[in-house]
DNA sequence: AGAAGATCGTTAGCTTGCTAATGAGACCGT
DNA sequence: ACGGTCTCATTAGCAAGCTAACGATCTTCT
């Protein structure tokens, strides 16, 4: 039996895998994801408007050099913000936009056939460890918003 | 509440970075554990059978790359072999077999560290259900050899 | 024996992530 | 107004992973 660590290194390793394959379909990378889901949300954020406001931790050097790709795909442009000349903003093509649900779909099909043979009651246990294990790595300051104690 | 391919990479990345920072300590990056594994427990194989008899999957020219770093590192030497010359033999050094208790324990308290919070029960609802999502991924080829059905 | 094919490690070139250093621009105090 | 500081994006350089292409060697078939 392996451990816990290599299990969730495998799947981590499968599901990345099978997410870029999906959204390649799509002409966007699966390091793109975030970018997008943050200016699907709101466009016109600067790159460190993204990082901060990512679904999950990312740098802002990597959402430099991952815009950098995503304008040479045709995904986003660059504009310089007219107010204050030191903030880049990026504003999704036509084609970014579209591909919005698509990719959306996707990947709830992807998470749906991952965990197909999981129960209902599994598929919360996993959840629940899952959140567990990352308050106890610190990183706490989720979305619940609960800490009252 | 995140979806569950959010939570997963979250947890992830978080526990690659301390396994990185844990294993630093040692003198070895996070990578080059597949390859230490390997040789701990055969020296002398070559990067092709390092790739297939790793832990998790990995590639050959990953295992050659890393094995270059490690290589300046002092942590292992290459040597072609005698009877084929196509074959390179990849030994570790006596600083890479030091390192083989310090960095095993630091990886156990690692994971003791991350499920620290988690009742026996929910470690083993952790386990059942990333090996679930492993073999309905495709991953089922794996160590348990118990597909008699 | 010699050509064709298979099997290796390696290299090239890409993506994704990081930290540290740079440089341009805004802001604040004097 | 101007010098210092702070705040941005960017660049540089690294690690780790991948696929595809390459070159050397071994095997096999005639």
């Amino acid at each position: 039996m392996d451990d816990f660590l290599t299990l969730l290194v495998r799947a981590h390793k499968l599901l990345q895998a099978a997410s870029d394959e999906a959204m390649s379909r799509h002409g966007v990378r699966i390091g793109q994801n975030l970018i997008l889901e943050a200016l699907w949300e709101t466009d016109g954020l600067t790159p460190g408007e993204v990082a901060s406001r990512a679904r999950l931790p990312i740098t802002t050097p990597t959402i430099v050099n991952t815009a950098t790709r995503m304008e040479a795909a045709g995904l986003l442009t660059r504009r310089r913000d007219p107010n204050d000349g030191r903030l880049v903003r990026l504003y999704l093509t036509d084609r970014a936009r579209a591909a919005r649900q698509p990719i959306k779909e996707a990947r709830r099909r992807l998470e749906e056939h991952a965990t197909a043979t999981l129960t209902d009651e599994e598929r919360d246990h996993l959840r629940t460890a899952l959140t567990k294990i990352l308050q106890q790595l610190g990183a706490g300051q989720a979305d619940s918003g609960g800490e009252h104690g």
